[in-house]
DNA sequence: CCGGGTAGTAACTATACTGGTTACAACGGT
DNA sequence: ACCGTTGTAACCAGTATAGTTACTACCCGG
């Protein structure tokens, strides 16, 4: 497989900064620490503000977060940048011959097993806040 | 993003039909269950086969488990399908400028927690054997 | 030993997501 | 009013996916 966007990790990335600095933080100084494209950065901006995690100073350029860092997960922000389609992790082939016992129930079967596991990724990610992630960053 | 590749849920299902049926698993025969077209089949099972799980009979057609099916689980078929680039399932944007210090750790502290991500959902599907599968399957 | 069915691949296609890029309109403080 | 910024739209190249056609290699039964 493809291996899930980096639009996440650069989503992360940006959080971080805003956290720490919130009125240097225009898409082109963002984009300068990335090392990407401004507009990159904009329309991740753009899906982290839609999502309710930050406010981005229109004209005047900036942006500060909506919660607190310590209430702000990376599954939040794996949500946001909609890191999987439709909050599906796993593609599941549909359509199988409902002829066959396999064809007939491994949609069913798989489906509740996957998302098992999904479920075990989404809440390890769901225990790390943008606070401890700056900590550590900090720390090193 | 997109979803992790239908190719691994069409290679557990192809695993479920050889360990009820081998002689009759041809190619074709898997892929009427599965309802798609026959090479996108053997293309699976050649992964599977080149990851010691089956063997399939040239010529004659039909394949076999080379392993118990309560020693195959849902990781060693995600892993044979390489579900996951490199495995590594979350991508981190890299080059970021060092001069930054978010920039300069952000990699290295993300990669520690992205990889506590992917390792919570690995070991979920390693719980989970083709055995157990198969009887979920043949419960409903 | 040969014919029929099968595996194993190569090659091509359409589709879709990614990350980057240019361009431009809208905005807002100084 | 100016200037830097945001918010988008449009486009591009690269790549993964899933399906399809076509061909060779292989094995068994007759």
């Amino acid at each position: 497989m493809k291996q899930i966007s980096t639009r996440f990790s650069m989503a992360v990335h940006t959080l971080s900064l805003i956290d720490m600095c919130p009125l240097e933080c225009t898409g082109d100084f963002i984009a300068a620490s990335v090392n990407t494209n401004p507009v990159v950065i904009r329309r991740i901006m753009g899906m982290l503000k839609k999502a309710g995690l930050i406010e981005v100073r229109a004209g005047v350029g900036g942006a500060y977060l909506l919660k607190e860092p310590g209430q702000i997960t990376l599954l939040d922000i794996y949500r946001a940048v909609h890191a999987a389609d439709e909050n599906q992790l796993f593609g599941i082939h549909d359509n199988s011959n409902i002829a066959c016992q396999v064809g007939r129930n491994i949609e069913q079967v798989l489906q509740q097993e996957l998302r098992d596991a999904q479920n075990a990724m989404e809440q390890r990610l769901a225990r790390t806040t943008l606070d401890q992630l700056n900590k550590q960053l900090a720390e090193i």
